[in-house]
DNA sequence: CGGCTAATTGATAAATTTCAAGGGCAGTGG
DNA sequence: CCACTGCCCTTGAAATTTATCAATTAGCCG
């Protein structure tokens, strides 16, 4: 796709690992669109990777006012910020796609403002520590990056109607897929249930269905097999008012 | 209230200022809670503080997809964070009340994801930077707690009513104004139109304010010339599933 | 074939928006 | 002093969106 993910191809990207190689292509990938590579220093992140693990669906990677362990990055699979309200009603507040943080790398000690859990089984990356100067700036704008899809999905739940808001949402993982360097053309994973994408659209699964079909029939999604495609991203984008998110200058790597 | 706030009163919280005395006071007081004050080292935010400004209600503090300038504070009045869609529809994302920082102090430099704007007018306090690494730590919280608030506003929007969503807001203010050493009893300001607490609650203002009258008729709040008073608030509490905000160990000042 | 989970459907209820209008109150200018 | 204006709050009625409840169907896996 970029030019960057060119640039971090090949034995740069990976790490070995008990005879094995991590990974580090989507975080390094997403990372380069947020500050200019030779900041970036690619050398810290792989110098402090100790060791990836998989785990499976379900699986709680972080707790509520839990003090924030060592960094971890997520490599392969998804997850996802949740909160559920004493009686039962649960939001999804935020999705991790592979190459996101699991809870901020720059708040170590910090506590968590809510739990993480893996919705699909999962391969993490364990760091040791991620306190290189050299890294600074980019992890802070990849939490910067998050507090603008947290905005932006405040904006979606407080102003637009069900249609909207999955519109919305659809773009927004596209946009963070392909900064990643997943291909989303001809169609991308979206390993989520329709119960899980009403908990994050705020809605009931009723209705989520329902937008769903609608949106089917109307020719702006397809599905096939846990994949969607999405064959008039413009129309969607008119629907959802949809504005890609930047947060810094840095246009990515070249 | 707090003895942070006797730790912090008297010459220590405000700064000359042509002629008059910048009142940090606030700022102060609220990051007092995020880490311990000898590693807050307040002189560093004392010392880096240029002047202060006032600006009258309805000002432009950041753009959206504006660099960041050097670190604000605000010390007295508010402000929030706010998107205006396409066809009009304004989403309020996050207040902010007085000793807030508009716009992260730790992201010099990125882009704004947002807009911020006075509400009442106000008193700003510019700093020249804020870069001394006894800071970092504590500003690294401030941002969290940011973090934290929005993630409580995604709950109140994805998941509860007008009514528990105003419940909640107004206990969540009452928590901040508490932070920042500002009584919260037998009232506290809240200078926000009806027009304003429902672009917050992401309702039309008619159902805010049918929302409100609920409200008062049951006897949860009374209005007083711009005051609100919460007589009751568990039972706001109960209403709301209303948990406290903690982003730190740190227990405040004492 | 069960036994599970996820997706779907229909009918009804509740929450919320929309539209339209009226009222209070403070400032302002004749 | 009073009319006028602007802003905010309030109200009613009807339309729309979304939730709730209760089944039913589809698909997958051992």
């Amino acid at each position: 796709m970029s030019s960057a993910a060119a640039t971090l191809s090949g034995r740069f990207v990976s790490v070995r690992d008990r005879g094995g190689t991590i990974d580090l292509g989507p975080v390094l990938r997403r990372l380069s669109h947020l500050a200019p590579l030779q900041h970036l220093n690619a050398d810290a992140l792989r110098s402090n990777l100790r060791q990836a693990r998989d785990v499976g669906a379900r699986t709680q990677l972080l707790s509520e006012h839990q003090v924030l362990p060592a960094p971890r990055v997520l490599l392969r699979g998804w997850a996802c910020h949740k909160r559920i309200l004493a009686d039962g009603r649960k939001q999804i507040m935020h999705l991790l796609l592979p190459g996101d943080f699991i809870g901020s790398p720059c708040r170590r000690g910090m506590l968590s403002c809510s739990s993480v859990t893996t919705i699909t089984s999962a391969r993490i990356g364990l760091f040791d520590e991620l306190v290189d100067p050299a890294l600074r700036d980019v992890l802070l704008s990849s939490d910067a990056q998050t507090e603008a899809y947290l905005m932006n999905h405040l904006v979606r739940l407080g102003q637009q109607n069900a249609y909207e808001r999955f519109a919305h949402l659809l773009l927004e993982i596209r946009e963070r897929l392909t900064a990643s360097g997943i291909p989303v053309t001809p169609f991308f994973d979206l390993p989520l249930t329709q119960e899980a994408i009403a908990n994050v659209l705020g809605v009931t699964s009723v209705h989520a269905n329902r937008t769903i079909q609608q949106m089917r029939r109307d020719g702006l999604i397809e599905f096939q097999a846990g994949k969607v495609q999405l064959p008039d991203p413009e129309a969607l984008m008119q629907i959802a008012d949809y504005q890609p998110t930047v947060v810094t200058n840095w246009q990515g790597a070249r």
